[in-house]
Order: structure tokens, then sequence, then C-alpha cells
DNA sequence: AGTGCTTATCGTCAGGCAGACGACTATGAT
DNA sequence: ATCATAGTCGTCTGCCTGACGATAAGCACT
């Protein structure tokens, strides 16, 4: 059949991004609050629409820039440049997740070290970093005691396929130092597994597999003492991507 | 900002599939030959536009159907359905990736047992089996001799990446079963392990590893000889899709 | 200075699993 | 009958992990 326009129907294509960090040993996402409708008023993952000259990925790490002030990791660079990792995560195109239009939306996952205080367009009130765990509760009550609404549009279900994504990439990556400073602590990283995983881990045996595991650690030759306790050895994250055999997430 | 419905670039959308399958100990992706420009005459991965109406999934469903009659795998159906295992791929949006337009690709990957010849609208000469090696390798000559022109558009690359997801994931789950018939032997599995992953396995060690692991395959009771020697049981695939610990692919 | 608390780091031991490989079994082909 | 082919069961060894004891080196008290 000959070339014709008119064939398909058009669409408007978004990105959405689950940024996640860790704060005080849980797993937070970034929310913004939604200014207009609809689901006016209601937490969201921030995101905005795929600009006619942008590759998709471009586009995730504009967004992220501009919600984050990060830059992204270029995945082909092949040194340490302390910028959020970043990578794609699926695609949403349910024909009514959007009221207004047929939005198909790429989600993207992105992961960055704690970061100061969210700002979207400097109004510090529409943009936080939340427990995944307290987005993802349906229909339950915040810690401050306030009903929690579900997030807008299918922005639950990107979200949990995120947090799904980093739990179980961490297993077999080296991804987990995406969350972590540049130079950060054996204990620090445990702590990360801990947060992402919300399980409990050896320390010592966490010690001697992520240091026996070759290229996933560098020592710096520093020591810091800002956890408390014994000084630790201060590492850099090696270059090794993918980590043979894995980590192991605990049964159950 | 209010709603501007100008204010979005329109999309096509579309699904591309890598169809995969294994045909004398080959691992091969279904192609179509391109009837109008641009690329005509170079083959492709199958795919076609997302109808208004359609969900993503939806759409590479029917694709799937259009072009090798076989029905998807819900994934949420719980028992074998002899349907092909279906799931999305990664999205390619690249604004130069055609030529014609601003188009994005939802590429889904599927996974079939060894089927009767192609038919792609009845042509049999427009669609074929053809080994991933053969499609991928670039500027050679396939096994007839001929020299053989890359996949059209960006289709290198998302088959490349079709493989890959298909190669580390039979590693740690069941998706293996999905290349085979309903029913089928350990021998029969062990050779679809080495036509995706291109090594040899120990046979011995091989036997052990899945009729070990709970939920992957039930015996059917029944016997074969189809594949020559003494009489090898035959099973089914199990309820379990995720292989703790997983199988392991050899080293380099 | 000493005591206690905290975190880091090293060591030991037993169990489980994978790779290497020997041995035996049950068919069809010659 | 003999051979070739594939399937199936065992054994052994080395490596890795989980459980957990022991020691080290800071800080905050008194």
């Amino acid at each position: 059949m000959p070339y014709d326009p008119s064939a398909f129907p058009p669409f408007a294509v978004t990105v959405d991004l689950v940024v996640l960090t860790v704060r005080r040993h849980a797993l937070c996402a970034l929310a913004v609050r939604r200014g207009e409708p609809p689901f006016q008023g209601r937490w969201a993952l921030p995101g905005g629409f795929v600009r006619a000259d942008e590759d998709l990925a471009q586009a995730a790490a504009r967004e992220l820039a501009e919600e984050t002030g990060l830059r992204a990791h270029d995945p082909a660079a092949p040194a340490q440049d302390n910028g959020a990792h970043l990578e794609q995560l699926a695609t949403y195109g349910d024909p009514k997740r959007d009221p207004r239009m047929r939005v198909v939306s790429v989600a993207h996952l992105a992961l960055a070290p704690d970061l100061p205080a969210p700002r979207a367009g400097g109004d510090a009130s529409n943009a936080r970093w939340a427990p995944v765990d307290e987005l993802l509760q349906q229909g339950g009550y915040g810690r401050d005691g306030e009903p929690v609404a579900p997030l807008a549009f299918d922005h639950a279900q990107i979200l949990a396929d995120g947090v799904e994504r980093a739990r179980s990439k961490i297993e077999y990556s080296s991804l987990a130092t995406a969350f972590c400073p540049t130079e950060f602590t054996v204990g620090e990283l445990r702590r990360v597994y801990e947060a992402v995983w919300g399980v409990a881990l050896d320390p010592r045996n966490f010690h001697r597999k992520v240091t026996g595991t070759p290229g996933f650690l560098v020592p710096t030759g520093g020591t810091t003492t800002r956890q408390g306790g014994r000084p630790a050895q201060l590492f850099r994250a090696g270059g090794a991507t993918l980590l043979n055999p894995p980590m192991l997430r605990p049964e159950v």
C-alpha cells in the first residue's frame, strides 16, 4: 500500500521520570504537584512533552535537569562524572490513560544520590521527595496522618515498575553506587541496598562480598568517620557494571 | 501554564516486533521485505501503526497474529495456552529514524516455538525466518553467498536489543520454554539454550539443574524418541516463572 | 584516663551448588 | 549382534554464601 500520511492517528509523546534516591534510610521518589486539570492538586511524576527535534533520551535528560538540576550520566561515558544514572524504563500507551487526548508516555528511570531539597520552577511546595511506600499505598494515611491520594494518571503503575527495576538491577549490576556520592564507604553502600530492598543485611558478609568483587569498588585511600564508629575506608565506583556473581537479595 | 493542544508536536506511533524462534539449532528472527520506500526491497522487522483506540500491547498482539497467526500469551494467564510469549522491549524515537516523519516505535519481543513457513499477507517471498547472526552482520555475505544488506531503519539495533534481552532473560526465568512446543524433552530444552546462547552445555549438568528446579518442568508421563537415541521423558512448562538460583551462562 | 557505644573489618565453619566427568540405559540403524 | 546416539544417574572437588565470633578504632561521656 502506498504511503498515506492520513493513515495513522496523531499521538502526543511525553517522557515521565521515576527519579529515585535514598534519604534517611528510605527509598524516595521525586513527586510534583499538578497545577492544572486533570488531577489538579494531586501528586504526579515529573515529565513533559518530547519536542519535535529531540531524541527520547535527550527529552528525559532535559526534564531531569529542569526538575533536579542533575546532569544525566552519559551511558557511554567511562568515568564517574557524578551525573545521575538515566535509563529508559517502559512505555505506557493505554488509550484512556490521559482523558484529554491520546498520549504515549516513555517512562525513564533515574537514580541519584541524596540531594538538597528539590525545586520545581522555584516553587518548593510543588515538588518533594516522598518515600515510595507512601506514594504507592492506596487510600491510606501518610506519616503526617493526612489522607494519601493516589498518584495522577497511571503514575502509580509507572513508579511501581521503576522501583521494581531498581530493586532487581542492583542485584546484578553496580548501579547501587548511583545512589551514593562520589566517595562512599562500604557501610553507606550497604545502607543503600537495605533501603532499596527493605531488608537488613549482614555487615560482615556484605563487606566481604563487595570488596571481593573485582572492579566494583576502588579504594581512594581516604577514610571517614561521618557515620560514627571506627573510621571507614572510602571507595569510588569501579569500572565494572555487571556483577558476576550477583548480589543476592535475601529470600522472603 | 494552561493546557494548549498546540503546545506539542504530533507523532506517529508504531509497534515493531522482534519475533524469535529456534530453527535447526540457530536463533532466528522473523524478517519481512519492504514493498515501498524508504528502504524498498530491504529486510525489516514486522510492525505497523498503533490504531487510535488500541493499547500498545494490543497493537503488538494484532501485528503478531497478522504476521504469524500466533495468539499472544496473556501475561496474566496462569496456564500454558501454547500462545507466544510477548513483552514490551524498548522504545525508539530518534527524530531521524524515519525520513518521512517523526515516528516513535515501541518495540516488542515475541518468543515462539518453531513454526511452519511464515506468511506475510499470503506472500511467502516477502517474509522469512533468518538467523539473527545473518541479519546482524554488517556488509558481509549470507550463507548463500549473496551480499547482505543491513536491516531497514534502526531495526538492526532493535533486533540486537531483543536478542540480548532474550539471552539474558532465559538465565533467570523459565522463558526458554516459550521456544518449545507444549511437550518437550530436557534435551530439546537444552538445545534451545545452546542455540540462544551460542554455546555447548553439559547434558548431565543441564539435566540435573532443570529437573532439580522446583516448578520449572512438570513431567507428562509420556516419552518420545523423536530425537533418536534412548527414549526421553516429556515435560510441560511448570508454573514457575523466575528461576532461583538462575541458569548460568558459561563464561566467555 | 577509663568506660561504653558505635561502626568497621577480619576470620572461621558448614552447607549448597556448579563444573568436570565416569558409568550405565534404552532406543534405532547397519 | 554391534554400533551410534541420546538420555539419565552418580561422584568428587572447589567456590560461594549465610551464620556468627572476635577484634579494631573512633566518639561521648564521666
